[in-house]
DNA sequence: ATCAGTTTGTTAAATAATTACCAATATATT
DNA sequence: AATATATTGGTAATTATTTAACAAACTGAT
């Protein structure tokens, strides 16, 4: 990594993941190089934008020539730190919990699923795939033995800040929180929250704006 | 709704679903007024934001007193379309199709989930709830009989392009997409996506980057 | 009723993000 | 080797978003 601006504003990142997915498909096409213009098209994205954007991590391109594919493809897996292991578990191992411990998109993102928690005993001692449903008791010293360091929150609403309050006492640095709560985390936690029903509620948003405009019409 | 600004900002939009969120959970309290100060200490927003924010829509506060929570809230309801019944299917009967299937979240967003679609002939004639996986080639006339206006994705990456053409050629005005792909859709469609492995490698991101920090200092 | 204290809606200022521009420098062609 | 063409990286201009400021208008207490 060449060079890393002080502060990459969110933005930018939340683009990365973007550019990472289009990528990865051009490599599979054996497409080698690609232009800003030309990948601004695909995406939907301005040419400046492109640049600017990955400009924040360093001059990855050539003048005259584009960016070739696969080594851009490489320095944003990189960027994204998608090589690095992270040892991760479910809390919550109802139908959302179970339906992301069988999720493919772990696969090739660096995070490892080592197991899943829950309080119901009748879950307890199941397994989803090759990963063991446990009781959340025994949460504590599995993080400690298994070098966890990212708690996975499928829990209802009500349990998630406790949950996070465990996860975070026994020394997790970050959670993948699909509860529809805001969870209060020490300052150095970081939390990415999945929040479906916002999502919903903004599909809903846009199909009542589109009706307004057509009865406006 | 008195007025509604004309091009509202999706940044605004998106930020619409966390106050009704919070407004609910202060009317559960029992609060009947809040400020805008309060409400920001409570949101990490600042009062001016709110205020901006909820002025897109009309003005529903009083100088002096504040907002009328359970009255904001419902005017937020109201402008997120909320109490609009939209009727919905599941594309995609898997484990993350299930997990939606039975996810609780769409009590109080309007939508109503009606049935689900699968290719696979071991998952047709199973029922998630009270919900009925059907085969796939019965999608068309279930949609027009059954007046539905929302499809969910929820395939495989390689089926979701093909879903989302079935389902916008049978008439269907709003997709919401959990497949990790951008879909073409007709310009008056509207696509909603949830991108897992977005939010997974922005995770990643934040904790490389936490890394890098600490390692600098 | 009056007055001090609040708090809005709105306008202005400041900040952030995106887009346009262009010199510098590469490639490709003759 | 010379020249035309393409394309970057960085800077400047533009646009969008957020925050600050404040007159107007309400509440609540005396």
């Amino acid at each position: 990594m060449d060079k890393i601006k002080i502060n990459v504003s969110m933005a930018v990142i939340r683009r990365l993941p973007k550019y990472y997915r289009y990528l990865d498909e051009l490599v599979e096409k054996g497409i080698t190089r690609i232009s800003s213009k030309e990948f601004g098209k695909i995406l939907g994205f301005t040419a400046s934008q492109i640049r600017q954007d990955l400009n924040c991590f360093g001059g990855f391109g050539q003048q005259g020539y584009g960016y070739n594919v696969r080594e851009l493809r490489d320095e944003i897996a990189n960027i994204l730190g998608l090589h690095k292991p992270n040892n991760a578990i479910i809390v919550g191992a109802g139908n959302l919990g179970q339906a992301i411990a069988n999720y493919s998109g772990f696969r090739g993102s660096g995070f490892v699923l080592k197991a899943m928690f829950d309080i119901n005993p009748r879950l307890v001692g199941i397994s989803i795939g090759d990963i063991k449903i446990m009781d959340i008791d025994d949460m504590g010293e599995f993080i400690e033995n298994t070098d966890i360091n990212v708690g996975i929150i499928c829990t209802p609403k009500e349990g998630a800040q406790s949950v996070a309050k465990r996860l975070t006492g026994e020394g997790i640095k970050a959670i993948w929180n699909f509860a529809p709560t805001d969870l209060e985390v020490p300052e150095n936690v970081i939390v990415e929250n999945v929040q479906l029903s916002e999502s919903l509620m903004v599909l809903a948003y846009l199909m009542n704006e589109r009706d307004r405009m057509e009865n406006a019409q």
